[in-house]
RNA sequence: CGGGAUGUAGCGUAGUCCGGUUAUCGCGCCUGCUUUGGGAGCAGGAGGUCGCAGGUUCGAAUCCUGCCAUCCCGACCA
């Protein structure tokens, strides 16, 4: 490709709406260009960038047999419904205001409306089909250029099963798939166990890229061992010691103590681990259960609930409204605890650190008033102990032999598997060998096509711009001709240029006319292409080019009719 | 949705507090000449609803009101 007549407009200054790294760089390379908030046109050098992306999924997901869709974005809210997702997803699916229909945000209602009138026998199964596909979600709040958009590329693949041991092949077939996948992009990247949210279903892995950009906080051990997103893991458990003294309950007087701040500050405590914070939960009435059922959970003074465990444990669980505490616990937030509860139909659940602990000081369900030496296996029976708080850096692994830290990444794909939640709603079910109906047993597996390149960008850029290498790269070669306009140094470039391209090298040539060597090379490093060759009138009076390497800024001068025997060599690993 | 910031030429910006010539500067763009190994020099030139709508005023980029847009933090989501 000629630069002159390509459409690469490249950025001198960085634009002033954008702040990570992957942004700044997609935006001045020319890639992409923002059209409004959370969606982005793509530019020749962008889309090159992602079709990339689409060739290395594309072949992997082929390599395990997945069978390549392209569906409708548009359907109708009808299908959404029948899942109950038109109403879960509320506010992020875009919804077309003159029709009945929405810009679907995932497929496996569609797929799964696919599936049912065509794999309706265990001789169909098992299938593994995907689509590379435009997808819509209303985002709150965009960020990040391409990494959270409005409008994106997914890669989404779903696996359809007879059994459950069939799922769990088919889930591993695809976290291979993408092991391959990023590893042929470049990506250094883990695995971490995930909440499956609003997906459903059970086991869910999501695969990270560390990255200061990102908006996941993850928590991963010093050995490499345990890698965990932070709504789920869990740390060495450390109890707090029971001292068993049997000291007698007692309510004290604490004016306008809201906090577990405020109530170590007032006992002048400096370990809070004995001060149990209480919440209280709501698990709303569905139609099987006609009542709100009410739990109370408490951690150490000193520790944070994890809300994701919460809902893992209790399905639906949402914090109590302010009125609703007044009424079951019979005091306001700042003074709940587990004892003395006005209503008495509330289920008591506490983390493992607090399991049989005693002397322990809480809210005492009366308003400015706490209460003192509790004693969960004495006051509270009936408690059960759960997994309940989140984990913290610096703190050791679960089995003790390493340690945690907390880092930032970009969630760069994500494999769930499903269950039969989509095909039971849908009614999509196959006969087996005796002729019984049963449900298809389904996964999900989705990857963000240009948060890739931008993952990969922000692992891979220096000062001067973007580092490409392996199978991302637009471009393998940038040739650039230092010529004042059409003389002897361009026509020799134009013709090493038509010498590459018949090899079926991947070349950008710089062949503009009055360019200054300066902005010529300053483009070349910020557009990134792994190697760049130059011809001069300097390096040709040697006859010579010259060869630099964008990684390592390494230049070396190459006896210039020998290049293209030299540059197998020369291209080989980059 | 809560908090914060910004909106002036294609891009980046000054001016706004304290209203007053023809709206600043750099980059980019056009023409000419010179120049050509790390974002060239000189000369000339084009390009603006100062986010939008009202209002105050003799006079508004500047003050007031409303709205819109974009970004950041959070909430949310995957």
């Amino acid at each position: 490709m000629k630069f002159s007549q390509y459409f690469l407009p490249t950025l001198k200054e960085v634009p002033s709406d954008s702040v990570i790294p992957s942004h700044i760089l997609m935006v001045r390379a020319g890639m992409i260009r923002q059209l409004t908030s959370g969606v982005y046109s793509y530019l020749p050098l962008g889309l090159r960038v992602f079709k990339k992306v689409e060739k290395v999924v594309r072949e992997e997901m082929n390599a395990i047999g997945g069978c390549e869709f392209y569906l409708p974005a548009l359907s109708p809210n009808e299908l959404w419904a029948e899942t109950g997702r038109l109403e879960d997803y509320g506010d992020d699916i875009f919804r077309i205001k003159n029709r009945e229909l929405v810009l679907a945000p995932t497929h496996e209602e569609v797929f799964t409306s696919l599936a049912k009138p065509n794999l309706i026998s265990y001789k169909h199964l098992p299938q593994i089909w995907y689509q590379i596909q435009t997808k819509f979600r209303n985002e709150p709040r965009p960020r990040g250029g391409v990494l959270r958009g409005r409008q994106f590329t997914m890669k989404d693949a779903y696996s359809f099963d007879a059994t459950w041991e069939g799922l769990d092949e088919s889930y591993q077939k695809h976290a291979q798939a993408y092991r391959n996948i990023f590893t042929r992009c470049g990506l250094k990247f883990f695995t971490v166990s995930a909440f499956s949210g609003a997906m459903g279903g059970s086991e869910s892995e999501e695969f990270m890229v560390e990255a200061d950009s990102g908006e996941d906080t993850v928590v991963v051990s010093n050995d490499s061992t345990y890698a965990s997103n932070i709504e789920v893991a869990s740390s060495l458990t450390v109890r707090v010691e029971r001292k068993n003294s049997g000291l007698p309950t007692e309510e004290f007087h604490t004016p306008n103590i809201k906090s577990i701040d405020e109530l170590a500050g007032f006992l002048s405590l400096t370990d809070r681990s004995r001060l149990a914070k209480s919440r209280l939960f709501v698990i709303p009435a569905k139609d099987n259960r006609k009542k709100d059922e009410y739990v109370l959970a408490l951690v150490c003074g000193d520790d944070e609930f994890s809300e994701t465990k919460l809902a893992g444990i209790f399905p639906g669980i949402r914090p109590g409204h302010p009125e609703e505490l007044m009424e079951i616990a019979g005091a306001d937030a700042g003074s709940i605890g587990p004892l003395n509860f006005k209503n008495k139909d509330v289920k008591f659940a506490a983390d493992l650190r607090l399991e049989d602990a005693d002397e322990l000081i809480s809210g005492a369900c009366r308003n400015d008033y706490h209460m003192k030496n509790i004693d969960l296996k004495r006051d509270v029976p009936g408690i059960k102990y759960y997994d309940l708080r989140q984990v913290k850096d610096g703190e050791k692994t679960s089995d003790g032999k390493s340690m945690l830290r907390m880092t930032k990444a970009i969630e760069v794909g994500h494999i769930f598997k499903l269950g039969t939640r989509y095909a039971e709603a849908l009614g999509a079910k196959y006969l087996d060998v005796n002729g019984k109906e049963n449900v298809i047993i389904m996964g999900s597996y989705g990857i963000g096509i240009e948060r890739i390149a931008a993952a990969y960008i922000e692992q891979n850029h220096d000062k001067d711009g973007i580092v490409w290498s392996g199978e991302l790269a637009p471009f393998k070669i940038h040739l650039v001709s230092v010529n004042k306009k059409a003389d002897a140094v361009k026509e020799a470039a134009e013709k090493l240029y038509n010498e590459l391209t018949a090899k079926g090298y991947e070349v950008l040539f710089d062949d503009r006319d009055d360019i200054s060597p300066g902005v010529k090379f300053k483009d070349a490093d910020l557009i990134g292409i792994p190697l760049q060759l130059v011809v001069s009138e300097k390096n040709m009076k040697n006859n010579e080019i010259e060869v630099k390497f964008r990684k390592t800024g390494e230049r070396i001068k190459v006896n210039f009719p020998e290049i293209l025997e030299k540059l197998p060599g020369l291209v080989e690993n980059l």
